[in-house]
DNA sequence: CATTTCTACTGTATCGTTACAGATTGCATT
DNA sequence: AATGCAATCTGTAACGATACAGTAGAAATG
């Protein structure tokens, strides 16, 4: 089916219409096709008049090097693994990472594969794919645990990698994160500023290290302004419909919150029909303050208070991170913590 | 930097630890290279038993083919590649169709390779880009115009492909689309049944097929449930500021419309904060019905009336045309309509 | 018995690239 | 004149898989 550049047999004469490689340059420039190969990364034993010839000639030619003939060569994928769990999506989360990780990689050899999975089935599974094949140069995965057997497994073998979130368990490797705890913690001031004291808080599933940032943030918010805690038993891993029911009847009861904290965009929009659904209104009976990762909160209800996430510039981070990882820089210099910001939502 | 297997000189004896290829499976059952990998796809000239005996040492071994020899020696990449348009997307668009994709790729050798683009930019590029490089089996294509040039150029080209959308310049091709023209009509359908006579439609930019679809199913509705258009000069694409801006001024107008047909889910969002804006409230002064991707219209207000286009489902479809076409089948035979469907919105 | 035919298997070349070990040339040093 | 030594350039082999053109042996044919 696929018609590859046979162009002669002997004499190997490069036809017209081919695509173009280092035999083809090789021929126009009347050079070996080491010497091409050589002169187009630069090596150091190759005149700089050659080097010249040969790269006119290569870009006259639009030449880009084989992928497969590289990466048989020298097992080098050019490609960027990005594992995305599949169930944790309803807003445009991964897009936006997806997006953010293409802009930086689209200066670079580098391609985006997306390596799916569902978070219900084993997480190593993937991981163990790209290891075992080779199938990526670095990867790129999230909702990090405090110990992660992912990570391990990715440092264990050596294969570059960035995470979106941290670990907590003196494992050293480049992420990229939100500062979870600063944002609790300026949520609750947020809060009490309003005069609100008894706090709820929507938070991670328990097994994500930012549970913790989220909690330690929350509960120094809750001791340096003088706030309580209301307990919401439900997270925001949660279908919409469970968290808005359990958040109904917490609102019906007797020792509702008049603040909520919300630690994920898709989860504030259900907790919002909750306090609608038990008849009561944001800014008149309480307060909610929510993290976003796209700006729709406040097209939704003007009321909530929201932090953004920036995801396309984590998925830069990562990216970048990832490539020196790549490149062989320390682990210890790829490391970034980006914080919440807080748009005016007057309007 | 790479670990390439290079167990001995001349006899080849494979070592334990890395991993096996042909000759590993080939030096375990004393065949040659050439009878493992015919016997391993099943050729006519391999004897049963030895298939059977090769099988068992492939799968004990976990041999999986190098995808770099594969695609060196078969120009097959086994890569389908995604072309997303990064500035379409606030809501879970493109990321629905991802996974729908990767659910349909992860029974085959298939992976999925994101290159994404600004629609602002030469949407010829990315297209391109792969034709002139090999670098995918199929391409899946979305924002589809009557007469696209990437559909014109891929088939010229012969590279298999599926898009999203239709065209409508006597190309054929493979494609899955929503029932805009159904949408649309059965919009003004509903909106009437609720005495609503004076309905704006946004519309998706004029230059994607899918505006006549909408403009046809919109008008044909009017007609056969006797309304009229309040124009509305704005189409989905635009700000969603300036949607809502103009969707205010439009509802203080004297001719403010009753009844509000919406081409896109995250535009309903814009829209409906330009009605509130106004002062007005859906329901009471008047209906709209969006089309929605992502089940979120509801949580933000019960009273948008909502039809859902499964983009998960369009993946899979997508996913599955593309891989019947590289397998040769007719492109007739490949195309897809879906319905809308009109969750009961009561809860 | 010689010849053909079929079955089952195999060696070699090749895809495009790069690592490695030369090869050639000119020029300075002994 | 012989030697050493940079500076440049090049041929060969190999990465893993497969297309192609065989080969060996058994069975069928005349």
């Amino acid at each position: 089916m696929e018609n590859k550049g046979n162009f002669g047999n002997a004499a190997s004469t490069p036809a017209a219409r081919e695509r173009p490689t280092l035999k083809t340059i090789a021929f126009m420039t009347g050079l070996g096709v080491t010497t091409v190969s050589r002169a187009l990364k630069d090596a150091p034993d190759i005149g700089a008049e050659t080097k010249e010839r040969v790269r006119m000639v290569a870009r006259q030619l639009g030449y880009q090097p084989n992928r497969a003939g590289v990466r048989l060569r020298t097992g080098k994928t050019n490609v960027i693994a990005l594992v995305l769990s599949i169930d944790e999506e309803i807003m445009g989360f991964s897009s936006q990472m997806v997006f953010g990780i293409s802009e930086v990689l689209s200066g670079t050899p580098y391609h985006i594969v997306i390596t799916p999975h569902s978070h219900s089935k084993d997480p190593m599974l993937p991981v163990r794919y790209i290891l075992d094949t080779g199938s990526a140069d670095g990867v790129i995965i999230s909702r990090i645990e405090p110990d992660d057997p992912r990570v391990r497994l990715l440092s264990e073998r050596g294969m570059p990698f960035a995470t979106h979130g941290r670990t907590d368990a003196g494992l050293t490797h480049p992420f990229h994160d939100f500062d979870n705890e600063a944002f609790a913690h300026q949520a609750v001031e947020k809060l009490v500023k309003r005069g609100r004291r008894r706090i709820a808080l929507l938070q991670p599933p328990s097994k994500l290290t930012y549970y913790a940032h989220i909690r330690i943030g929350f509960q120094t918010g809750l001791h340096d302004y003088g706030a309580e805690e209301v307990p919401l038993r439900v997270n925001t891993d949660a279908p919409l419909a469970d968290i808005r029911d359990i958040v109904e009847v917490m609102m019906r009861s007797a020792n509702a919150p008049d603040g909520i904290v919300c630690s994920a965009g898709s989860a504030a929009i259900a907790v919002n029909a909750g306090i609608e659904a038990a008849g009561k209104a944001l800014g008149r009976d309480l307060d909610m303050v929510s993290k976003q990762s796209v700006p729709i909160l406040n097209w939704i209800r003007p009321e909530i208070i929201t932090a953004q996430e920036d995801v396309r510039q984590a998925g830069r981070e990562m990216a970048k991170a990832v490539i020196a990882r790549i490149d062989g820089v320390e682990p210890e210099l790829l490391q970034s913590v980006s914080q919440p910001t807080w748009p005016e939502s007057g309007r």
